[in-house]
DNA sequence: CATGAATGAGACTTCATTCAT
DNA sequence: TATGAATGAAGTCTCATTCAT
């Protein structure tokens, strides 16, 4: 829910989420196993999304995917297990998303949380039924929890090293410490748009949410500039 | 999570999550029927608190309240309304540490805004265990989630009210709606106090944290003022 | 399938086997629950017996005993449990058999050793399905085995004791040791029994059978005597 | 377990249970195949021997194998009879351990016991695992049940041979038939080693077990001779 | 009201065996 | 022959809920 991307970018570190397997019984070696597998992990998230991560039996996974009850066991040792695969996918494909390599140096402080703002938003709607279960099982699953916990850390502190740089270059406020303001403002973002596209808080449409979050988000941090 | 009220005073409404009793069967009559049902709620909410919501059984509440696992029956219909009971009282309390009647017409909006982040911290201090729970439980109980959401929008309508005051009196800014900023700084304030308080994120004392969201709050805003 | 007394008493010393409960939650306490608990061990005993200890499903006994399947937790935690536990019974019941204090001081050793081996014949007699059950289980239990190897290892004690102190008085042969003696005679007798009695060997009545055991257990100690 | 031969032999009769094939789906032609076969044999007795046989699986043997899954049943129909076979293997070993063909009719009684018990004890010593497993498996498969009773009774009727021959010569006792002393005999000497070698009763060198166990075989049938 | 034993639906998991490639 | 994915029967255990006392 709190990945959150704003600023100056980061290059090659890679989420650490994406563990690559550990499944059973290692990885499968045939391409027909590969189908099965993936088979099942597009039911898991078809079933996930429809019913909630504590509504879904491992039944219905199978069921979805048309294979019988006991092929599950042969590529997942558990529910959360897929889950977190599954979860680690959806990271890395937000990751690449918010990854702009190359990005514009020549960008002015607004314009780049403008850009992170609007990625952001695009991201979480495209994959707001996995954030929205990430949520739900972060709630009770110390594995998951550790997971989102990861990601939320990172994005705060990649935002912290931008308005460190920032108020080394004296154009955002130096009365505050970056810490607590880089988690304030990933806060004000991620679950501003939680509630708006996940819940149906209320309807602004995307434009104005993003003018919305940048320009508080620019002027809390007292950056200089157009509005 | 979002219970969070800044800004002139709402006085008379309640919270509407607060329904005094609602109890399965029958309310109790007795004096000792009385005591067993408090006997129950104190029990859940010990044990929810140390088991978490999904974890916790009928019969660990039961134990905890030293009665038999078929009392708890007599009292409740099940696990989700005894913490819905739960929670509502919890609210009520938040609800009446927020509201400080006849509070300050004299103050300025920075002040008014920083008492409220003042009760807030204070008040997540005092109940985070339950809004964990709550946070918890909201992920999959429709019934907890529309509590959970009626307050945050609670809270977010009296925050847009006070804003939208502030922008009549030409003490705020005008070039963006009240109701998506009120949106974005209530979130700004409840999700990072959750991470705060309840995730150990890091640890900032908290006039620290209480200063850090004012300010950026104040300045989002753009109030006149002090800093 | 080894215990096996002769010779002078023991007295006090009671078989460390008869563990009271261990069960899931406690003692049933109500009169009810100890009938229910009493028919399911009771229908335990009837399908171990008649199936064997690995073809025994938990539904199998709960079934035998009237009861719903869940009801069988109510009372023991696994099949491993309940069988201990009716193992400790019988293990009661056979060592209270053998223990017949204030026994004779007046009889010769030959009588005493003949007196031990009948009664280990009547013992085996009684007891052989959950004796044969016994040595089933001990083959791939852990604890059960660990059961069974303490019973062999205090009656083969036992019996040097026995052998010692016959030793010292001059009416046993003293050119082998006592110890390895002991658990040559103990195997004699168990397990000569074991195949007699259980696995249907041949079919010596009785007396033949206690006379050769014990004509040969005299023989083979050098007991002075009648024969 | 209860393999014993002592005394004069008997020449030319093989172990019944040495069935050479009888494997399910024709035996295998090629010598690649027997090769995997092999291989599958040899596997099971590792695994067993590490595992215990009710905590084997297929899955098992063939990853020892280094085969696949599929390939067990190319060559055995299931568990029990890949075991039957390992066990027909080893006893065939241990038969012809004990066969000593023309062996000495110059020997006493005596030395011919001591002789067959010293056999014993170093069979046992060498095979101990594989007899073990064969003890575990009689107690539940009736096919290797019979097996095992077989070989019982087939050594115990060879010494029942002895001893009939040796009552005719007058150097046994003739107060007691041949049958029971024989059971009474194999019962002691295969028992006492099962306990002392395999489950580490006691720990007696070889030469004491063997000792004490000739002597009190001697005696009990009142042998002639030296000690 | 209180008790706590009894219920049984429902989910999980294992693994021997089959079979298409 | 060899492979290893797929199958599904069978068994285990949990726990919310009911109900006779």
């Amino acid at each position: 829910m709190n990945v959150h991307v704003t600023g100056e970018q980061v290059g090659e570190e890679r989420l650490s989420t994406a563990q690559p397997s550990s499944s059973p019984n290692q990885a499968p070696i045939s391409a027909k196993g590969h189908r099965t597998r993936r088979k099942l992990l597009d039911a898991a998230q078809i079933v996930f999304e429809r019913d909630g991560f504590l509504n879904t039996k491992i039944a219905d996974i199978s069921r979805e995917a048309g294979v019988a009850h006991g092929t599950f066991y042969t590529y997942f040792d558990s529910k959360t297990e897929i889950f977190r695969i599954l979860v680690a996918e959806v990271m890395e494909m937000v990751y690449n998303t918010q990854i702009t390599p190359g990005d514009g140096s020549d960008l002015t402080p607004r314009q780049k949380v403008e850009r992170g703002n609007r990625q952001w938003v695009k991201v979480v709607h495209q994959h707001r039924a996995m954030l929205r279960l990430l949520e739900e099982v972060a709630t009770f699953d110390d594995e998951i929890f550790a997971m989102r916990l990861r990601v939320r850390v990172e994005s705060a502190e990649r935002i912290r090293k931008s308005i460190e740089r920032w108020q080394q270059k004296g154009i955002a406020r130096t009365d505050l410490e970056s810490g607590p303001m880089a988690g304030a403002l990933v806060s004000m973002v991620s679950n501003f748009t939680y509630f708006w596209l996940m819940l149906g808080e209320s309807d602004y449409d995307d434009e104005t949410a993003i003018r919305t979050l940048t320009e508080l988000y620019a002027s809390a941090l007292q950056l200089p500039g157009d509005p």
